[in-house]
DNA sequence: ATAATAGTTGAACAATCGCTCAACTGTTAT
DNA sequence: ATAACAGTTGAGCGATTGTTCAACTATTAT
């Protein structure tokens, strides 16, 4: 029987099945930008931030005491969000305020906590 | 000015904004459930598995060929799945057949792979 | 009985993550 | 000028994560 893979360490039990699955399949920069994604939902706090500007645009400062964490945490967190274009600033003097890109980004948040209510 | 949390390292500029959103906040408990599964989403080869057991029920043999990656490595990431319900799986002889848990899952994936393509 | 295969499990490891801390920039007030 | 404050940044840390490896169970075939 064949080794239907390098880095796999079992035989393929049902080829049809894999060979359809396969010619369907996204390629891999999809899945990891999708994971990507879905990494900046997969933590609570980034969560709470999101949340939070989804009902009001807020400077750093803001976001720092809701949350009960120093601003730096809050700024790094931005930054992560700011790089996959989840969030946007405006700077107004000595503050940053921060805002949801798109309603995109609130309808996933709402259906999350739509679902998690289920 | 009065410091408004005891961890956070600044004043509260907008006592207001604050305020509202703390009314209207989840609980810590409902962000770190939503995180967690959001968490499940946020790993290519989760997300690939995923993908896959929402085109056709397979077994864990055809998931480890098609990922290119051993069985132990797929069976752990069925374990975390399954320990949030989002896989099912059934014992057939020597064979264990996974699928999606229901619909909602197959959605998420959907609504995901739709936003990255724009 | 014995061997072969499917799958699970726990330990171990490298890599990544989220936070704190300290140092820094930039803006405003004195 | 100087001080105070908002925000950012990078180093460093403890904790978590994803994978491999080796040992194990369970089922099937010889």
């Amino acid at each position: 029987m064949k080794q239907a893979n390098d880095t796999c360490d079992c035989n393929a039990i049902h080829e049809d099945v894999i060979a359809r699955a396969k010619n369907m399949m996204p390629d891999n920069d999809q899945f990891r930008t999708l994971s990507n994604l879905y990494k900046m939902f997969a933590d609570p706090t980034r969560l709470k931030i999101m949340w939070a500007l989804s009902k009001e645009r807020m400077c750093v400062c803001d976001l720092a005491v809701l949350m009960g964490i120093t601003k730096s945490a809050v700024s790094h967190q931005l930054k992560s969000l700011r790089l996959l274009n989840l969030v946007h600033n405006e700077k107004e003097g000595k503050n940053v305020y921060y805002s949801l890109s798109d309603n995109h980004v609130r309808e996933m948040l709402k259906n999350g906590f739509e679902h998690s209510e289920e």
